[in-house]
DNA sequence: TTTACTGTTAGGAC
DNA sequence: TGTCCTAACAGTAA
């Protein structure tokens, strides 16, 4: 379920159980439609180790000090595991980097929207990909510039990895909800001590989530990811959760509270 | 059997 | 040129 807070634990998990150890070789699932690392891309990597790890927004990177990247993004579905020499494999893996004494990296993709790539350069990756600031670096001016200024709904806007890196539809419905603004009202409606709600509301969900190592079982009970269905009783007010479209994701929201323009 | 889905992106509309 | 919106991607689970 990954959006910034699970791509942030999944790069914990590289940077807790897969540097520092030597690259023996790679192993396949079943992996038609699924981009991975050519053969001659997984030799340059063969002998080498990672030594550090990286994510912007909802991009992981896992890099040697000199030599490349190896780039991952875990699509609608995908995780990373970390196994030992033994460890049953787990289901769905695409692809598992192995190394020296079996312990294995693994990229489990069941919907297979996801990939892995290797690049020479993150600068040049983010660039090229035109992503905006990660969403837990963005201050609160270059928030207020490209969220509060889009003229579409504030939904979407949060929704633009191009404006902010890393919010996805589950939290970006949550800070709406929390800092009661209506998903369709558009971001420049927005008074500029609402733009500062936002920004602080986003933030903080992101790294609450983050903290819990994204075990949504130990966010607080009023939040909505609890109560992400329609008819369900709104936590803020006497309203009712109600689903719609917006900017075509489904949208969880409570009308009482979250006021329209 | 049908429907919905937490991300990204190409292509079209304005 | 820029910004926004929709549809499509593939597979699973309810």
């Amino acid at each position: 379920m990954p959006e910034l807070p699970e791509c942030e634990a999944a790069r914990r998990r590289i940077a807790n159980g897969a540097l520092h150890r030597t690259i023996e070789g790679f192993s396949l699932g079943e992996v038609s439609h699924v981009e991975l690392p050519s053969k001659t891309e997984r030799a340059r990597l063969i002998g080498t180790q990672f030594t550090r790890t990286h994510r912007h927004g909802k991009y992981i990177f896992a890099g040697s000090n000199n030599g490349p990247w190896l780039h991952i993004h875990l699509g609608m579905a995908g995780s990373i595991r970390v196994t030992d020499a033994g460890d049953d494999l787990p289901d769905y893996v695409r692809f598992s980097v192995n190394f020296e004494g079996g312990n294995q990296l693994h990229f489990r993709d069941p919907r297979k929207f996801g990939l892995v790539r290797l690049i020479d350069s993150v600068e040049d990756f983010i660039a090229e990909k035109d992503l905006g600031p990660d969403a837990l670096e963005i201050g609160d001016n270059a928030f207020a510039e490209t969220i509060g200024k889009s003229r579409g709904a504030i939904k979407s806007a949060l929704l633009s990895q191009k404006k902010l890196a890393g919010v996805g539809n589950l939290w970006a419905d949550e800070a709406l909800y929390q800092t009661g603004i209506d998903p369709e009202r558009k971001g420049d409606t927005l008074t500029s001590d609402q733009v500062r709600e936002l920004y602080k509301s986003v933030r903080s969900i992101l790294q609450a989530v983050v903290d819990t190592d994204a075990t949504y079982s130990k966010l607080p009970e009023d939040w909505l990811i609890h109560h992400r269905a329609d008819g369900d009783d709104c936590t803020r007010c006497d309203g009712t959760i109600t689903k719609k479209t917006v900017g075509g994701r489904t949208s969880y929201h409570c009308p009482g509270h979250q006021a329209g323009a």
